[in-house]
DNA sequence: GTAAATACTTAAGCTACCTTAATTATTTAA
DNA sequence: TTAAATAATTAAGGTAGCTTAAGTATTTAC
């Protein structure tokens, strides 16, 4: 757990820099939680009233549709935050799931937790609204990305920003991340690997 | 332009409540624009440094592609707030273009005063912030939509939500935030109005 | 260590959506 | 008020990506 608190002050000192006691009084907000592999954080209509920072292990966000299909929303890694911000910010059931793929360490801070600190530490708030500026940023490149490019450009993108994770995670996820099935997916793979000889 | 002043005091009232004199403070940082139709408020290539809240009118955020298409990312109306977040976050030119579609009246706050105004005013630094939350639900809500949807359902999703706007954008434009074609998007709406018949 | 489960590949046929192009309707501008 | 520009409709033919299905490879669990 020492090394958990390490990376997420290092991850906030990045943004914004807090005193030993606004660190102190943040950390004593978080509580450390590890996920089996394969195990829920989440799952669609509960309420979700946390948000988590992944020390170790991968976790990934998807939405199952009506006939059962399963659409990736976003992956996340060591170092990376990972929640339901939908659900929270409007306090409905979630439509989402949460899963560990690995085996997963998490600190976690309860939603009104983090309001609590948001009033004794704003550079914190300030933290998390930059980081939500990133999320933007972010979700914005993706609609970009599925309304102008083909589905060959997706994936030659997820590689370039995400290259790390195509070991780490199945076809059919990285397929169901690009909006492809993943019979398609090993058809585009197949043609970038004879292209490039 | 006292009117404008009202409506801004009133949407960040629904969130957070200014004493009379933050309210005199963040509202001297603003300054009074007008777009003529069609005049673009921000251009491929340039650096965003403003947000702007818009008092009366519409404008869109596109993303236009190699081929030269146009991709809507946004539309915004009055009583909404519009900006690159991607550019003015990072501080890259921005990849967008942000156009008037009707006369346009906004009031426009530059990057370097509104983080003064956080420091002074860190209740308007959580406006923001969950701002922001509520436009990461929407992006994320419109991945899940081009994930799993069809045309034909993200343009009844689209009636729902923004039904307001279909007469007041061009069907090019609605078929570009949908991502289809405005021929196919002709036909999608052919096929509605003879089975609701 | 082996059986069962899951993931990946390949290929044939299919469909949602695109392209092109011609026609009509609507808006814009002088 | 009218010509020119832009938007919307329709239809024929085309393609990216889907479905189904069968075979192979890899991983999981006992």
């Amino acid at each position: 757990m020492q090394q958990g608190i390490q990376l997420i002050l290092d991850n906030i000192s990045k943004i914004v820099s807090l005193t030993k006691e606004e660190q102190d009084l943040f950390v004593s907000k978080l509580q450390y939680v590890e996920y089996k592999k394969k195990e829920f954080f989440l799952h669609e209509g509960q309420f979700s009233n946390e948000l988590n920072f992944i020390i170790e292990g991968c976790v990934l966000v998807f939405y199952t549709d009506q006939s059962g299909f399963s659409h990736l929303i976003q992956f996340a890694i060591e170092d990376w935050w990972v929640g339901d911000i939908a659900s929270s910010t409007h306090n409905i059931p979630t439509q989402l799931n949460i899963q560990a793929v690995e085996k997963t360490k998490v600190l976690r801070i309860k939603k009104e937790d983090l309001e609590t600190v948001f009033e004794a530490i704003p550079k914190l708030e300030r933290f998390f609204r930059i980081l939500l500026q990133k999320r933007v940023a972010n979700l914005q490149q993706r609609i970009i990305s599925s309304l102008s490019k083909t589905a060959t450009e997706r994936f030659l993108e997820f590689r370039e920003q995400y290259g790390y994770l195509e070991n780490r995670i199945t076809q059919i996820q990285i397929a169901s991340f690009l909006g492809v099935t993943p019979e398609f997916l090993s058809m585009i793979r197949r043609k970038l690997n004879s292209s490039n000889k």
